[in-house]
DNA sequence: CCTTGAGTGGACTGATGAGTCCACTTTAGT
DNA sequence: ACTAAAGTGGACTCATCAGTCCACTCAAGG
């Protein structure tokens, strides 16, 4: 990606990105031309290729990876501080509040399938979320276990690991069927076994 | 679908959903052609169109509904009689096994993005997977509750929809990621959840 | 002011790939 | 055997779209 170098360069860079983001939630990744992204952005061609000189798949890439960076930011700051049943509670419905409202959208999901399993970047992007996603959840995980909410025998890798799972398959569920019953299932469960836990300490 | 009146009309019908099902699991979805199915298939582009009428979208439906039927065969016979703690940890491997074989092909989910979320029929044969595999699990489980392995109080539906959703958030992260880590704790998990409350049933 | 390079517009090209068409062959029923 | 319908081959068309190219504008530093 080659980078602006004057403030005008940055804002049609930034222009791109979002547009380009903007019409593939709507259309979908394979659906989208790099003439449409062109028209949202009010960007011509040859600015796509100065900006992007690897062509549809670099600014995919940059898309993909804008995205990711959203999911993180989205969930906070409930995400980050999970150390009392109420963050809990507060997180999980600003989970079920975002892909709610983001309906049937995946762009992460789409971005990926179509920039290839074999690009490295692509790979890195996703594996660097879910490990920072997973390790967030951990850290909540043993705050409750550090202040005497969680028993200390509670396995934290396999638990954070499944719930991480849940909540992507809850979302590709949604995704497919419409339906945010599985989401909310895995989200519910997840805390659910915490609070068995508690129970057991008590 | 236009289907074949004579014996040599259905093995070509079949060539082409079959050759179809390959090319696709091993280029994807957005990197393969009418061209590399007909090659594949021992077809020529008439038959494509003879038998699919609808063209590429049509065709990729009847792929994802001959994916969609494999998923829950693949699973069998374990996924069908749940009823012990073996037979639970037979599927658990049967699950692992078949999905990091399968590496990082996705051919529903990729076949789904493709063919869009618009079209009804793709909706539908996704939709009914799920009831049907979740149906299985809930059968499962309540099949340990009657062999009272599992308390009566054991929420079945949230349960079993949670580890619906673990599983698929297991495989897609595994796509992604080329890892099973998440898969093989939702799955374990799920389970463990089981005989956690079979432990308090003692 | 002039120069330099970043930034911009949009016409053009070339490849690709879905879908059409028609001539030909095989099959099955009478 | 005859014939009608089913099945088959593959050349051809036509639209689409990624990527190229070049002429132009603008802003900043000297």
């Amino acid at each position: 990606m080659q980078n602006a170098s004057t403030a005008k360069g940055r804002a049609t860079q930034a222009r791109i990105v979002e547009g380009a983001a903007e019409v593939l939630r709507e259309q979908g990744v394979s659906f989208t031309t790099l003439d449409d992204i062109r028209a949202r952005a009010n960007a011509s061609k040859s600015q796509l290729f100065h900006y992007f000189p690897g062509g549809k798949d670099e600014l995919l890439l940059a898309v993909a990876q804008w995205e990711a960076d959203r999911v993180l930011a989205d969930q906070q700051p409930h995400l980050g501080s999970l150390d009392s049943w109420e963050s809990w509670g507060r997180w999980r419905d600003a989970v079920v509040e975002r892909y709610e409202r983001q309906g049937d959208q995946c762009p992460l999901g789409a971005l990926f399938l179509q920039v290839g399993r074999s690009t490295p970047g692509a790979r890195a992007i996703v594996t660097e979320l879910m490990r920072q996603w997973q390790k967030q959840l951990a850290d909540g995980m043993r705050a409750l276990q550090a202040g005497g909410l969680v028993s200390p025998g509670f396995d934290v890798e396999r638990c954070s690991a499944a719930l991480l799972a849940g909540i992507q398959g809850g979302v590709s569920i949604m995704m497919s069927t419409g339906d945010s019953t599985h989401l909310k299932a895995a989200l519910d469960n997840g805390i659910e076994q915490l609070r068995e836990s508690a129970r057991r300490l008590a």
